[in-house]
DNA sequence: CGAACTGTTGAGGTGGTTCAATTCACGTGG
DNA sequence: CCACGTGAATTGAACCACCTCAACAGTTCG
């Protein structure tokens, strides 16, 4: 396997940042942490962050590393953004939370994953979650703009970002619209090990898998109860394994004719 | 009010193209319809087509405009896009079919309307299909980024434009996957007609309304039956009324007490 | 140990579907 | 002018996928 799978829990190097005041020490650090990260080519925030030793000085990008807690909020709707975050480490979730309390999960948000469609936006209509221990790097929107600008490349790799963004909640509203539930959970599980995996699943490896079937829930439009339903009749099935946040997939084939993906 | 609503049928002017080899000679025409446009400030098209003169002659825009029939398919999934498009005149609808035939229509097109999240992708996920008659204008894709790459304020509509289209299939999303059958409904008329008058929705006030009620099911997940039902029930609660393509909204916050949008 | 949270399982309820029949509007050809 | 065919909308009746409520087991953590 080309990509790395997501490591469980452990951070990969010494430099892990543990908190805002430590984060902005950080900045002026020279070798940053993108320059050695194993985020995937044509990921927008390797883009943003390679190759800036040949470009002119004001090209460069200012990178603010970040940490954040298991189910930490790292963004509130309606609120100034600020800066554009990437994923580093860790799994979160872009959602949406209604007044009387029901939530929608829009997005699973993986390690070199950038909410990039609202660069241009004030105010965002969508909040964030940490699911685990999260490394984020901040950038700050002008450099990212400018950088557009300056480069056709970038903005290549901003546009394919945009139209993947848009794809997956397309994926998304077709599944919550017109899918049963047990083809939402499969194609939910595959799509997510599918990214984890880098296009190459494996049948009976072991995935890390954090997230929890209240999360699950709130992205395929179930409640957890039902949620559980499925996955027993998946596990009985003999589709999968789900045993202390690691996925095992041992019929591979099967779970993708479960979500039509075959 | 300050936008006119779409109107009726009629083409607004005499110069409408009929078929794709008509299209190809208007191409060379000096005066490109979009000059004489009404589409409002701040949309894609618009930006991309006026200011034209003061530029230099290698950011100009081939423009070919195009008619289609009712119901007829613009862009078919899966196959080279070739141009981006955007709506002039009539109602379209981005839209997913499943292999059984299930359906989910992702997002309805009006009038200054460009799918535009996918302007780097060489095969898209969706199709589009009229529902009205339609004018639309087809542009080059080169053009496209190379205005970008020349000009902030393009770069800048551009990205207002990506996220604009994200965050309708996100309240998509959370309306199939959290809101109830009458949520659904009353929210998807509501921000048609808001889209359709400009953000100022007037009550008592006709609305060129095509869509039929298939429609409206493909868009909220339901069936065409239910969809009447609730349609009966809104009309018999005496909140709108919707006769020969025309809705008239009779009580405006109570239709938006029912989406939840006050 | 107890508290809090996650997941499992059962029983019953409901929002929306499915199937089917009927009406209505519209265009077309005789 | 009417007869006919077609597609949209309406309405009823039965059904089912998923929800709600509730009880309970397993795990983690202070």
């Amino acid at each position: 396997m080309s990509n790395r799978t997501f490591g469980a829990g452990a951070l990969r190097n010494g430099t892990a940042i543990k908190g805002d005041a430590v984060a902005v020490k950080q900045q002026r650090e020279p070798d940053l942490p993108c320059r050695r990260c194993g985020i995937g080519e044509g990921r927008l925030c390797r883009a943003l962050t390679r190759g800036v030793s040949q470009m002119s000085k004001e090209c460069q990008f200012r990178q603010i590393p970040c940490a954040a807690a298991e189910n930490e909020i790292i963004y509130s709707k309606n609120t100034p953004p600020g800066d554009i975050f990437a994923v580093c480490q860790g799994w979160a979730l872009r959602f949406v939370e209604l007044a009387d309390g029901r939530r929608q999960n829009l997005a699973v948000l993986l390690p070199g994953d950038i909410c990039v469609a609202t660069l241009f936006e004030d105010e965002l209509h969508f909040s964030v979650q940490a699911v685990t221990k999260l490394r984020i790097t901040r950038f700050a929107r002008a450099d990212l703009t400018r950088r557009i600008l300056s480069d056709a490349h970038t903005l290549e790799v901003y546009g394919k970002a945009c139209a993947a963004q848009l794809r997956d909640v397309d994926e998304r509203a077709v599944d919550l619209g017109r899918r049963s539930a047990e083809e939402r959970v499969s194609r939910l599980i595959l799509g997510i090990v599918d990214r984890l995996s880098g296009h190459r699943v494996l049948q009976n490896h072991p995935y890390a898998f954090p997230l929890l079937q209240r999360h699950i829930a709130d992205l395929t439009g179930l409640t957890p109860v039902h949620v559980s339903r499925v996955m027993s009749e998946f596990r009985n099935a003999g589709l999968l394994r789900l045993t202390k946040r690691s996925l095992m997939i041992t019929n591979l084939t099967g779970l993708e004719q479960i979500g039509r993906l075959n």
